[in-house]
DNA sequence: TATATTTGAGCAATCGATTGCATATTTAAA
DNA sequence: TTTAAATATGCAATCGATTGCTCAAATATA
């Protein structure tokens, strides 16, 4: 065994078969002018070298790396992370990797990231906006250079871009809906002040909803913040000392919810027989909480999935404009002890 | 502005200035040897050309990529997205990107995924081992190829490699200590029959504080499973339909304790007045649950960043063998409801 | 002034795989 | 039997940056 310092090449292959690297390249990529039987010589010469291809010399000269960039705004997030896992899946399948980035909701960095991946020559970008961009000159510029870009759930129509989102007006629309046929009339809605795309049309599901059903919509029950769950402690805080009647929370935000149910548990109040209580996301502890919390189910790792397909169908297609392709899934209402009433 | 098509390379910037390349890529990577002056021009060249390095062709020249291969068990499990982002944080500060790849437990896709990462010409990989994975001669063969190699929280001693984790055992000594404090006798435990470092150290930490507190260890009240929340709540059925007494339990898993509060609950045990319980991980939800679960803080963030850190030593130390660290992090108890009276 | 040293930059090979364009060998068609 | 077409492989340039070595010019030392 004449195991030589360095992993073995296509050169070291060719030699010991007296051809040359050209056609061992053809011949390990099934390229159909070798033959057969070179092709067998080769791909069992390889083994015997132990021969692993060098993917950074491939992707220089053809230009393709492989790789993925994947933009979050924050990957310890269960949403995002299992997104991202739906996107590892399929991109492991197809043999690319995926290179993770997170933004922290920060505008800079979320330009910084994006440039940091086209420096790293990923093959494609994959990203959910963070909620405090408002300028989206760095992925119009992605889309220039030709590198193909999905965006998901936090998404904009300021560009001509694919896309993969949920209903989320259908989700809230289905929420709120439900809520009223449980008799609530007094929902009080947690949103969010940044308009980005996945908030506002919560709010628009909810109002919708409302309006079909004769309700008034009430502003005084519209709360905005940035809903963590401390910003949802504080809103059902303002609610209650407000002192106005309300019968039902719906919040865009399944972390805004749990700060509301702390609060109205400290307050006594209990749910859902005093008061009924949605979120949206479908985070694992909503269903852990006593009660139980109906929410909305995002369907991350599908959307992963589905993102990572419109991705590889964007590269496959290869420049050639108007490929781009919005998909839109159907979210799931979980309906939990937390909108009905106990036995 | 004559603007071609493709990126600028240093021979673009070399051709304007009438110099060659090899000083153009030793003036940007700021080399003693070139002047001042030709720097300065270099640098205001690239700018104006607005010249980006592509870190591929430089991978594949130097021989470093700037990537690290990061494996864990699965992406979306808020301990390891939060390991990640500690790893991402510091990876990013040194300009390096981070692959990430899951292994979902399976020994032989852990195997194959070292594998990829390697061809993929990562400089270097950071692993949390799978539960089932037994034989670690595909880590051994990294080490061997001598690209440096951290593991973190799932170890193995069975190879001479960098290595942090909590000190589960201190965790589990502590949690077990404090329940005894609270005037538990019979502590149920959860475990996991996969001898892995983590929970055979948290079942060490367990029975050493039974034994300092000269309480019996029954192995009655020791019940293995998978300890997912539905095998918790098959734990605590059992172990109710024993009939034995037991006044606590304490989980190597928060998962599996948030099942047997389920259990309880449905039981009608109140808890913690009847039974305490504490879990381990510290994942989000335990805070969130009725009552809030005392569990083991396990540091996530901090230990992908330490995790990092060590790495970029490693790498620093540049194939110099007998470099190997191994950190052990404090865990913290967090004590909550679920352990103490209510008042 | 002659020689040694320092400084700044160029030349050309290299990393490993890919690919357009020959070329040689067979096989098929005329 | 010629010529045309198909098949299989080789040649050499290329992707873009890095780097050991060489060399010229400038400066310092004797």
């Amino acid at each position: 065994m004449s195991m030589k310092k360095g992993k073995a090449t296509i050169h070291d292959i060719a030699e010991k078969l007296n051809i040359t690297a050209s056609t061992v390249s053809r011949a390990l990529n099934d390229n159909p002018r070798i033959s057969e039987n070179t092709k067998k010589l080769v791909l069992k010469m390889a083994k015997q070298l132990n021969y692993q291809p060098n993917h950074i010399a491939s992707a220089l000269r053809s230009g393709k790396s492989k790789l993925i960039g994947v933009l979050v705004p924050t990957a310890n997030r269960n949403f995002f992370s299992s997104v991202v896992r739906g996107i590892e899946d399929i991109a492991n399948e197809l043999d690319y990797k995926v290179i993770i980035s997170q933004s922290y909701e920060d505008y800079d960095k979320e330009v910084q990231n994006v440039e940091a991946l086209l420096n790293a020559r990923v093959d494609g970008i994959i990203a959910s906006i963070g909620k405090n961009t408002e300028n989206f000159d760095h992925f119009q510029k992605v889309l220039d250079k030709g590198i193909p870009l999905v965006l998901f759930d936090r998404i904009t129509n300021e560009i001509d871009v694919s896309q993969v989102i949920i209903d989320d007006y259908q989700g809230a629309y289905d929420t709120t809906k439900h809520l009223i046929e449980q008799g609530c009339k007094r929902i009080v809605h947690f949103t969010s002040p940044k308009k980005i795309n996945i908030y506002r049309e919560r709010l628009r599901g909810y109002e919708d909803a409302l309006k079909d059903f004769k309700i008034e919509i009430d502003p005084e029950l519209i709360e905005e913040s940035n809903m963590q769950l401390e910003d949802g402690r504080t809103s059902m805080e303002n609610i209650i000392k407000k002192e106005i009647p309300f019968d039902a929370v719906f919040s865009s935000s399944d972390y805004a919810v749990m700060g509301a149910l702390q609060v109205l548990r400290e307050h006594k109040i209990i749910v859902p027989n005093q008061v009924k209580l949605a979120g949206f996301g479908n985070e694992p502890f909503t269903s852990f909480t006593f009660p139980p919390i109906t929410t909305v189910d995002q369907k991350s790792i599908p959307m992963g999935r589905v993102t990572a397909e419109t991705f590889f169908e964007l590269l496959k297609s290869d420049g050639k404009k108007g490929n781009n392709q919005k998909t839109v899934l159907k979210p799931e209402l979980i309906i939990r002890e937390s909108t009905q009433k106990r036995n």
